[in-house]
DNA sequence: AATCGCATGTAAGGCGTTACATGATTCT
DNA sequence: AGAATCATGTAACGCCTTACATGCGATT
């Protein structure tokens, strides 16, 4: 259903963007959610402008680099209007390739069990307190008052939720953890 | 790197199955993590059977019914072995289309975001309580004491993390909810 | 002058979904 | 008799990643 279209008609509805932009933003807070690589990238960009959803204007970057500055037109918002109100359903599956080895648990030793587990809970403590680091940065940016219309919102929400999934994350593996270790 | 033909293998190594079975398992426990569709699984199944990772003896259901009951080799036990002790980093995107829409908050109308919310909160919330259903149907199959040695230890860990997910998703959209109507 | 970041593209191949296609068996 | 479920496959197409490919600009 061709995601990354709307990604990017939602980006470019905040503000002009390169490709170039747009592939570092994937790197940031909205790429705890959704990303693509610079060469899905680049041809997305190319096939809205053929439809006419977004435009470009050509700018020269010190003496002759040149760089494509997008944004998007009015048939472009509109799209994006439509499927920014349009109700999905949750989706059945969401793919991680962790819980499926834990649903292996049988097939591996309890000490190969461990091993993941340990490792998944430290390299995710890790990713919280990046995410914390960041959510302060955000916070003092807009002096602890954030509101559904500062600009920040949209951060906000995503910050919010990804510290929210890896903390639960987190919990449930402190708490398998402590099952598997209190019964040997 | 071929996570199907992992989950085949795990799959396999707990027992028997059909291609069909596979296809109905995705649809159950294991589906809130990693699925497939049949139109993927028995491409698969004939490709690992070449690999000589799995084989299948074909069986007669009823009068011409043909099944192939596939088991896993010795060399795809080991192969499977491989996969489960390797430590990957953690996902720095895991998609989520609602969170992606919930970025462009600042492109929505506060009615238009309120909606969104409230009709993912209602999803979610059913899905919690199918969620806690099977558990209950879980617990009661083991008279409500699970260990690690169980053979439904692997469901307990998937259907626990399934449910600490939605958990937190639903915390996340009421607190959400709540930011947004506190401020009209 | 070398390295890193900025900037844009294409090609090949694998992964995944939807649709097409067929037939047997069981249940109501 | 008809519907739902069991059972297996292929084809077309879109999405996504890895690798190939090139060149400018800024910093050290």
């Amino acid at each position: 259903m061709r995601v990354l279209k709307y990604a990017i008609l939602g980006l470019l509805d905040q503000k002009e963007l390169s490709g170039y932009d747009i592939t570092r933003l994937f790197k940031e807070e909205v790429g705890n959610f959704w990303s693509a690589k610079h060469s899905q990238i680049y041809p997305e960009l190319k096939r809205l402008t053929e439809e006419e959803f977004i435009r470009y204007e050509t700018v020269i970057q010190g003496k002759k680099l040149e760089k494509k500055m997008y944004s998007i037109t009015e048939e472009g918002r509109a799209e994006l209007s439509k499927w920014l109100t349009t109700i999905d359903p949750i989706p059945e599956t969401t793919k991680d390739e962790f819980m499926l080895k834990a649903y292996f648990a049988s097939s591996m030793s309890i000490e190969e069990l461990k091993q993941q587990i340990d490792n998944q809970l430290s390299s995710r403590k890790v990713k919280l307190t990046f995410l914390k680091k960041r959510m302060d940065d955000l916070l003092e940016q807009v002096n602890h008052h954030i509101t559904v219309s500062s600009p920040q919102f949209g951060h906000y929400l995503v910050l919010s939720r990804a510290q929210d999934r890896e903390t639960s994350y987190i919990n449930w593996l402190e708490r398998t953890l402590n099952l598997i270790e209190k019964e040997q």
